[in-house]
DNA sequence: TCCTCCTACGTCAACGTTGACGTAACCAGT
DNA sequence: ACTGGTTACGTCAACGTTGACGTAGGAGGA
């Protein structure tokens, strides 16, 4: 367990009697070594237990390539997030790269600070999930050369691939599907408006009530839920109005979670409808199951590791931004018809007086 | 966005007209710059977006330090994982350290491969979660020098530091939990034996088993339960035994979740009593709720981190073995009473005839 | 005045590796 | 025997940076 100096080419080399530039041939299999002198370089390298210097190789070959990815996410520990993480490092296996992770935590203060991190280090690329507003940093290192992907938002600014999931469309579709049941009052809720997501997933909103001829009602939007505390209590709160919701679209995984518990705790997820964007494990073992819209996790973890290989690799083409289709899971909460008819349609208090 | 070269040292130095060592000097903050001259350079390294290269100053410098961490789990997606790497990641930054993050899922072939991906980049140290069976490829690697803690599992081998949580006290004490409720078929389900902590859990229960006086069922044993699946299955054939168990230990989360769909399946999961090792997001959303021995994921990953850093500053103490508590959460699913005695005390069928 | 010490620089080489290029030996063809 | 080409090596310098060491100039003391 000492520390010893990692034997370098050059002990190889004394070693087989060749110079480091034969070494260097036969580590990297590469023509002009006799068989017999391959052998002995081999064998030297074996009893030396000699191992490349990567970052010495990278700093002198032209191609400048140190075989590592950044991945910059929100939250490593956030399923969702270790998912995306998982499915980029099995694709960069495919290419003998690793990857150096990080997470944001939606600040863009420390986000700035790892891509500093990822770009001395000389990183070949970078997926990142972009934090909420602006994107100067992200965008000033894609100026300088630095191919890069976002992965789960796309970019405010241009000339950059991303890849996302059907935000709008998906949420418009969950609220079709309740209205289609016969809810007439579907509350959002959401996490951080900075955050596109949180933006796109309320305009699907925005369009599904349109789409069917609802009406708004703002007191039925809540926004800015920061976790499942703040969740549950906006949720909390939706039932002491005079109109409560008969149905739930939540945004967010962390706000859907926060508002099943609300429910719960108020005795009305029976009786409540609930959506939710993002899947999460066990939803289906809760009672009742927990519709929601699954985004394909490692298809988006996928196509961002494949794009930004591609880059890597020289493609010029033009940016792409991929979109990869959400579906409708639907487990039981989002089933729940509104109950019958105490309200609505809901008698003209002018026109026939409400008795008590 | 094209591919321009990134600026060097020697392109500020030019351009502040002073030598590159100077450069480096005001770069590294170190005395021997005047304040006129400091301010040159910083103003040249501004306008040229220079930013110095991590792997040709670490090549260069004598400590040798990448500062990047390996860190070899088994499966970032695992909830667990996912936890623990974060909770290195955050305790790395603060030494502005990286994090190199691999999935071994489980195969020794993978692991060393990733091993040697980590070592040709000349990370710091890594932290490790050993795949069952042997630890050859560890110890190769401590042996040449590596900094390395062990996290979740010991080395089989000397010198080398690892975190761990309290397996066998933990498990024995839920056994003793069941016990106590009157319990006397407390089925085993674990997962795959060559993991240290399955064995460990396995030791635990045998240990609860005997403090409580009860005998040891091998039909109520099930091991080697890989995934969710199997663990259901599993289960699910305990309840065709003659006298099928009456409370479940299920020694790993993936287990505790498919023993619980079985359990659900079977109509049995508020008449079955459950604990399940490893904690899991929504066990308390559950019905009812999942009784668990709950690691303590960020503790365990901080000291992790905290011990591969004071090795790799120097430290040459005697390796240490840290247990990080587990605590059982009790939610219910732990604290269901055996049913009411048909069988047990059970009639010997020799002497009271059965009937039917 | 001279010597010493300090400060603020510069020069040089080296970290481990590989690209560019050189060269000796050998072979085929004439 | 000579040319031209190929194979199997070696030599050298460079990638971007920093440790070791040199040196010019000024300050300070005897």
């Amino acid at each position: 367990m000492d520390q010893r100096r990692e034997p370098t080419m050059r002990d190889v080399a004394a070693l087989a009697r060749v110079s480091t530039k034969t070494v260097s041939r036969v580590i990297n299999g590469l023509p002009g070594a006799g068989p017999e002198v391959v052998e002995r370089v081999r064998e030297a390298a074996r009893t030396l237990g000699y191992r490349p210097n990567l970052t010495a190789s990278s700093l002198r070959r032209s191609d400048r390539r140190s075989a590592t990815l950044g991945v910059l996410l929100e939250d490593l520990s956030n399923p969702f997030d270790a998912a995306l993480l998982r499915a980029v490092e099995d694709r960069a296996r495919q290419n003998d790269v690793l990857v150096l992770a990080g997470s944001s935590e939606d600040d863009a203060v420390l986000q700035r600070e790892l891509l500093t991190s990822l770009a001395i280090r000389r990183v070949d690329g970078m997926v990142v999930m972009a934090v909420g507003g602006h994107q100067d940093a992200l965008q000033q290192e894609r100026e300088r050369g630095t191919p890069m992907v976002l992965v789960d938002r796309p970019p405010t600014f241009g000339g950059t691939d991303s890849v996302t999931t059907t935000n709008r469309d998906s949420s418009r579709e969950a609220v079709l599907h309740l209205a289609g049941l016969g809810h007439r009052h579907i509350a959002f809720l959401g996490d951080r408006q900075t955050v596109w997501t949180s933006q796109e997933r309320y305009t699907g909103y925005l369009e599904g009530l349109a789409r069917t001829g609802l009406t708004l009602r703002e007191d039925l939007v809540r926004t800015d839920l920061r976790g499942p505390d703040a969740a549950a209590s906006a949720t909390a709160a939706l039932f002491d109005l005079d109109e409560p919701p008969t149905a739930l679209f939540t945004a967010q995984n962390l706000v859907t979670v926060g508002a099943m518990r609300a429910l719960r705790d108020l005795d009305l997820h029976h009786r409540v409808a609930l959506i939710g964007f993002d899947d999460f494990p066990l939803a289906d073992m809760l009672e009742p199951g927990v519709t929601v819209l699954r985004q394909d996790v490692p298809a988006l973890g996928r196509k961002a590791a494949e794009l930004i290989f591609n880059r890597i690799t020289g493609d010029q083409s033009p940016p792409t931004h991929a979109v990869v289709p959400a579906t409708l899971v639907q487990r039981g909460s989002g089933e729940i018809p509104p109950p019958p008819d105490q309200h609505s349609p809901r008698p003209d208090p002018r026109r026939t007086p409400a008795r008590s």
